[in-house]
DNA sequence: TTTATCATGGACATTGTGGGTCTATATTAA
DNA sequence: TTAATATAGACCCACAATGTCCATGATAAA
């Protein structure tokens, strides 16, 4: 139960594009220098966030990646579930055990919702990780990274 | 990003033991057939539960396993934990890039605090999600189990 | 004490996936 | 056109998840 290290990557390279958005085009040479991943993982990682429409690209010389929507429109949840996918935390795996009879449906032949109690947590538990991710940019990164170097710059 | 099987026939055993409470000393056999996991495998998991101290386990005739504690004080993320281990959900894999030093020293040459902020939002999507899987227990299913039953009951 | 019953641990086998490299191809700006 | 760049696919390897099988050890009942 661990994020991969492609998400890891993901999020460095969207940060460091929403970092120097000053000139567009920012080449996969200089996120792979940045970053110190090979260009070769990491254009397949970009490839993914731009099939996805995170991230635009323009090959060619002069040509590289840029954000396709702004920095805080971009949340943590966005970029997960692009490289990871978006299957569910828990899926049950035995759903014609007698546990499961027990548990779901529990007596009476309900007849389309089952609701399962054990999903029912665990759904939950995701929903909430869901939403604290969601409440979670490229952006507001960026913007504590700002203003602890501002209060730097002040305590200085 | 998925918890894995093994997680889920812990969760049932469980519940399982914690059903037919009355009785102790529940054998694999049993726990085997009611899942629907061949007991190999199944042993397995069990062991581990019994190493970390969540069930206990007594060989010989009439042996088998039980809880080590009240249903209502073994929440799914101890189970979880045991299965999956304790690794944390994001782990940072390139901390000496060029990145980092922009984002996690930002200017000053701190002494050892470096306080990342992209582990920073990571780590407390964690504990969210950590303390939501602290508050549901195995009693806290079977009690909604009960609870359904007994609505069904009643409406009948 | 013997024995049937049960859990435990280790040694395999299989499969899938994460992580990574390399190359050929398509696309664009100069 | 040509140089620079992204893209897609074919591979590769290591490791973990899933699972089986067997030898061993512990225990209570007979
Ligand atoms: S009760 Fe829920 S988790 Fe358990 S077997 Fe049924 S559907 Fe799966
Ligand atoms: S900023 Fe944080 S996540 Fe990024 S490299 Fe440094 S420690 Fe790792």
């Amino acid at each position: 139960m661990q994020f991969s290290k492609s998400t890891d990557y993901a999020m460095h390279a969207l940060i460091h594009l929403a970092h120097s958005e000053r000139r567009h085009n920012v080449g996969i040479k200089e996120l792979s220098a940045t970053l110190g991943v090979s260009e070769s993982y990491l254009s397949k990682i970009m490839s993914k966030l731009r099939q996805d429409g995170i991230v635009r690209a323009v090959p060619g010389v002069n040509g590289g990646y840029e954000l396709a929507r702004p920095a805080e429109q971009i949340t943590f949840l966005d970029v997960i579930q692009v490289i990871e996918g978006r299957q569910q935390l828990f899926e049950c795996s035995n759903s014609n055990s007698r546990q499961h009879g027990m548990l779901a449906e529990e007596g009476a032949a309900r007849p389309g919702k089952s609701e399962c109690l054990v999903e029912k947590v665990m759904d939950g538990a995701e929903r909430h990780l869901h939403q604290y991710l969601r409440d979670h940019t490229i952006q507001s990164v960026l913007d504590e990274a700002f203003k602890r170097c501002g209060h730097e710059a002040n305590k200085k």
